[in-house]
DNA sequence: GTGAAAGCGCTAACAC
DNA sequence: GTGTTAGCGCTTTCAC
């Protein structure tokens, strides 16, 4: 995504030459060739069907927007014309005028230091709430533009321009931090936005799992078969969910008199290498957890493959829970325990309530923050601890 | 994802205050209020920011694109406006007046029979495709549209007047045919297109990876095993990825004197549970074949998971093979023989060849076709058939 | 019910 | 170098 980008900082790449030969060959409807529209094939305006049909432009418009107020017979006439001509209104003129895009920004993160390291431009976590939000957007009318943030600063910059820019009429941030922009920042532009999955913030509603809840039956789970080691693999510490689940996880146990140093927490970074990494590091204790929380499947997985790899077997010599329910959670052998979130339910709800308030509603006191449940899936990944 | 309608704003706030001094000598936005500027957010225009210089908008807007063109102290200032106060071009103007939008659209249709059985909005396929389209367009200051069309008809529509609506400059294809539209074609638009993965064209180039030696690879792969009795998960017949692959994959056991008895044709749909079902039929025939080839991961991995239940074993019982290489291909147990697209490099090509043409070059007749190799990556879902 | 006219914000041709 | 001017395509008063 995040590709919109624009040339602001480089402004206009220079074609002109180019454009000028084409120009001359289709001169387009105007009188005057204009030299800066690029070759493109000629479209129909609206005063082509006006001319078409013998009314003014205003007519046509009127004919399409309202069509109430436009004889029946103007009206049967202006769309066979629009119909014959396929006549479409251009976006950016209407854009301008009505000073609405109808575009919606999702701003994501994939976890990456730096685009180069980037793996995909979706993670799986992201896309199921995609289509959720995507369903509700379009079924409203409105587009999706997506920006990936890939940790990278200056992207970062980038899409704050494009808010700025007024290229799209609302936000949807998929963070686990607020952007910490130079310049102004995307909450001073104004523009209407929700945070899904995302720190609670005064200005900003969210939408989320009620992650205290989940990363307590986490806990909870694995208290009652028994387990008194844990291990621990993290998300970035900046990371809001990972504060959240890391703080529900520990509670639980220290509700549960184990104290913290039977925990090990293992660092990461959401993806699978780095549960790989920790399942390096779980392999050379002395002492081993007898079950580990992963704070998402991606890490789970790749810990669960390591370890095997090790010869040990999940869940008889270690339990495994991991976070998300991602489709492969479950293809993964033994299945993965897993926190599940209602992501498309989460990616609608988030997507309805930031087209409310881009139609001018106020966010209701109670919608300030919604919770989902999230629903902690056994899998086969979570047995008693090894004697 | 999109089309376009209705709706409007209503938000007051003020960015700058320091602006607002200016403001009240200068009163922007037009001597009179426009009724339907919907309290939008005040925004710095170009206007305001030539005011504060003391110059025309036209210097403003030439320090920004044409440096040189421009005193360098009269430059200066105009930036430290800019910087001052948070001039953003306005998009729609831009592009309203340049005739182009900077914004490209992904077309794809994520296997589904219309978007209630959707699952997600970017298969594990597409997304690393996404990932180097994402990377060649920001490069270049474009903007990335996503417009899934959930295998929907009515969807198509809807994209293909975005495309007539002249909302992007250039469409990027991942389909596995052409969207047979309604109204006007989106070849007909005149709009620069590649497609990736998709059917070979006249129209237009296609970035893809040799489906046929791919196919070939497999069935050689397996009958140097020694199997003979072969199964194939198909994808949806009308898809041109489909009907390649199988055509390779048949006519190399041909060469080998397998007749096409010997191998069952499982129906699919490139999904995982589409793979279970497979299997299901699989499980149920007399003589099982003792390989099969599955042309998506997903539905390799729906297989295992569907088989290892019934007791089988892979690959001792069975062998697989899936196809695309996607990440989880890896993590699952055995790891998946697979045929690896290199998928980043793909997109990226297609997006730097659009952007080619979306600058006016031609298209090489050496690039109408581009293919890259596939490469089989053996995991160890394959082994000799069973004695 | 319909047309004429103005203008959204920006840029480029054309003076000076 | 810089200002003036015109107009991209559309919608929306405001007359009639």
């Amino acid at each position: 995504m995040q590709s919109f980008a624009w040339a602001f900082d480089k402004h206009f790449f220079c074609l002109h030459e180019k454009f000028m030969s084409i120009d001359d060959k289709t001169p387009l409807g105007g009188s005057r060739p204009a030299p800066w529209r690029n070759g493109r094939p000629r479209v129909t305006k609206i005063g082509d069907v006006a001319a078409l049909v013998g009314v003014s432009a205003s007519t046509v418009s009127r004919a399409l927007a309202r069509p109430d107020r436009v004889l029946p017979e103007t009206r049967a006439k202006i769309l066979e014309a629009v119909r014959l001509t396929g006549y479409t209104p251009n976006v950016a003129a209407r854009s301008l005028r009505a000073a609405r895009s109808m575009n919606v920004l999702v701003v994501l993160s994939s976890p990456a230091w730096g685009e180069e390291q980037a793996e995909t431009m979706v993670t799986p976590f992201f896309n199921e709430m995609l289509l959720g939000i995507d369903l509700a957007l379009s079924a409203k009318g409105y587009g999706l533009l997506l920006g990936n943030l890939y940790d990278s600063e200056a992207r970062e910059e980038r899409v704050v321009n494009l808010v700025a820019a007024g290229q799209v009429d609302g936000v949807l941030l998929m963070l686990g931090r607020m952007p910490k922009s130079t310049g102004r920042s995307l909450a001073d532009s104004g523009v209407p936005m929700i945070g899904v999955t995302t720190p609670a913030s005064p200005d900003i509603p969210v939408v989320a799992i009620d992650e205290l809840a989940a990363a307590t039956a986490v806990a909870e789970h694995l208290l009652a078969l028994g387990h008194r080691r844990f291990g621990y693999i993290a998300g970035p510490e900046w990371h809001a969910v990972e504060q959240t689940r890391f703080r529900g996880f520990m509670e639980a146990l220290a509700r549960a008199s184990i104290p913290s140093s039977a925990v090990t927490r293992y660092p990461g970074d959401f993806r699978a290498g780095s549960g790989s990494r920790a399942a390096g590091m779980f392999l050379a204790q002395q002492r081993r957890p007898t079950a580990v929380f992963a704070i998402s499947d991606e890490m789970a997985l790749g810990f669960m493959k390591e370890v095997r790899r090790a010869g040990l077997s999940i869940p008889r010599d270690v339990s495994l829970v991991g976070f998300d329910g991602i489709p492969f959670a479950e293809f993964c052998e033994p299945p993965l325990t897993t926190v599940r979130q209602p992501r498309e339910a989460i990616g609608r709800k988030a997507a309805e309530m930031l087209i409310q308030l881009m139609e001018g509603a106020e966010v209701a006191p109670s919608d300030r923050v919604v919770r989902f449940a999230a629903e902690l899936r056994l899998g086969a990944s979570t047995a008693p601890p090894p004697q």
